[in-house]
DNA sequence: GTCGGTGCCTAAATCGTTTAAGGCTTCGTC
DNA sequence: GACGAAGCCTTAAACGATTTAGGCACCGAC
């Protein structure tokens, strides 16, 4: 059924056009949808373009409409397997739809953020994606660069100007799911880990914690720290190591949470009798620590979707993803 | 200095043709350094054009040259830390070259690979490192879509027909060195945990491992597993449940040495005393696991070095990455 | 004085699409 | 019977670069 191929090179519309024996214009307005072809016309042409195996060239196309069928998706580190999800399930939607998502790593540095915001720009790229690194300046030379591409911030509350859509997951329930069940277990003294500020946007998440201490009539204990992992771990057993010691700590991801177990070891406190920890994300592997993880799961997979369909613009409200709370071994009763 | 800039849009090469007062040929010949322009005019161009900003469209460029300056990473799997590593330093060394490489997740699919390979054919990109599934069968498809395009085959050492590259680790030291510190502290049965044939090609550390054995006079253990996690677990607790279950355990990536904890654990064996384990790869968590894991570092970012200039077009001999046993708690004397 | 060669430059074609503008029927309406 | 509208289709101009083919001026050699 390929025969009709020409020469080894891909059949243009040109071809389609000469074997359907009409223009290339009605071809492209018979393949797009467009009106003003009639319907045998239409039949067609489409049933000789799928003989002949035609599929429009997205470069020319891109030249000639000024957007491309290409969508990127700026993460902050696409071995964390949160974002890994998120990428899989957002592939998989625009597959359906004949877009390719590519994903840029900005290892959470602004800069490179910023370099690839500018290489997709230059490649027109019609909708962008990213989890943000700080405040979002970046976002905004995005929405210069390209004025009227749709915007889609994933995992960040950091504050823009321009018209863009939220998908993250609910934090206000994670946070408070996680110190409460601690609470229920008797911790009055429990650590919050958090990034310094403009590193990560998590005022949600932060002012969440406040409020349920407030509400329990805990004291806040805000443990500031870069999210490196060698950092997260000494800046932890700075604290852990020290008197008045936290008997509980939640994360704000697993991988910390990670850490927090290494920063615990060290000071030789064990996890799950000395010091409960709750993670976020509940990643594959957090089932195999020892003890196994305590955390709040979240649907990544809900996340990527839901941010293509506001990068493909069928909707357009935030989104909050439903979390749950998963109960392991990393949290016990307060000691004493 | 940007005042020149028409209308917000981004200046095209006839923007500096007209401001330079030459013709647009002349303009582009400055900037790609062809021959035929006077120095003092290439000189005079490229001021114009710095002062302009202005950038060569990609996608105009791709549609008239008919090849990109984007390449392709086909990995099996963005979240493995391994190959994220290896995509961050192509990444860097593309920078300089002012070519992205765009990376897409076959998640050990076939199937998914082949999407992938079409969809990169169609934008015309240049160049495709893959790290293939099993038989380098999409590999031949590539090569056929876009022939003459170079191709960099990593981490595999699958057959294939046409003219590429291959990087990877040096897997028969990597698996000697493994091998031999375990022999080294008496261990006799030795298992090596190895991919059904045909969805990862390792050949190349299975006939070393069965060398090694035979040359210290070992009977070779294969734990054949699929690659998942769960599926890892449950066939090597099958083994290590057993009655002649071998001392140690020989894996391929830290991932699967978690793995091999968790089933371990699951059988009441400890690591590092009832059972040794030897990871491959040294992923920055596997430090951090209870105890601490001893394996094979391999240099990824020389690996993703490597890849690039490969792929540009700079060398084209194959070439093993340096690796290096980095001794730990899980590897213990025999017991007995 | 012509010829060929070289050095520098320009005009125009080209890549494969989309889309604005316009042409030709046919039909209904007055 | 003329006119406008509607329906269907084509022509040709973009999009922004690269590259082929050629033009013009100058020089040296015969």
């Amino acid at each position: 059924m390929e025969a009709h191929r020409e020469q080894g090179r891909r059949p243009t519309i040109d071809a389609v056009a000469r074997a359907a024996g009409v223009s290339r214009a009605l071809v492209s307005f018979a393949l797009n949808g467009k009106p003003g072809v009639s319907a045998e016309r239409r039949a067609a042409i489409l049933a000789v373009a799928e003989e002949l195996g035609y599929r429009p060239d997205p470069v020319a196309r891109e030249l000639r409409t000024g957007r491309s069928q290409m969508f990127g998706f700026i993460v902050r580190n696409v071995a964390n397997p949160f974002f890994n999800d998120v990428l899989a399930a957002m592939q998989e939607a625009a597959f359906l739809d004949d877009v390719t998502v590519v994903a840029m790593d900005s290892e959470y540095s602004a800069d490179r953020e910023r370099r690839h915001i500018r290489t997709l720009a230059g490649r027109r790229v019609g909708a962008l994606a990213i989890a943000p690194v700080g405040d979002a300046a970046a976002v905004a030379e995005w929405q210069a660069l390209r004025p009227g591409a749709r915007t889609v911030i994933v995992n960040s509350s950091a504050a823009t100007a321009g018209p863009v859509s939220r998908v993250a997951p609910d934090s206000t329930a994670a946070v408070t799911l996680a110190v409460e069940h601690l609470v229920a277990r008797g911790h009055r003294d429990i650590g919050f880990l958090t990034a310094p500020v403009g590193l990560l946007s998590d005022e949600d998440r932060l002012r969440t914690y406040l409020d349920v201490c407030l509400r329990h009539g805990l004291t806040p204990r805000l443990l500031q720290t870069d999210l490196r992992g060698d950092a997260i771990a000494a800046d932890v057993a700075a604290v852990l190591g020290g008197r008045d010691r936290p008997t509980a700590v939640v994360t704000n991801s697993d991988f910390a949470a990670h850490f927090v177990y290494h920063a615990a070891r060290r000071v030789g406190l064990r996890v799950g009798a000395d010091v409960s920890v709750v993670g976020h994300d509940d990643l594959e592997t957090s089932a195999l620590l020892d003890p196994p993880l305590t955390t709040v799961r979240v649907d990544r997979r809900w996340i990527g979707a839901a941010a293509y369909q506001r990068l493909a613009g069928r909707a357009d409200q935030d989104a909050a993803a439903p979390v749950e709370l998963v109960v392991r071994g990393s949290t016990a009763a307060a000691p004493g």
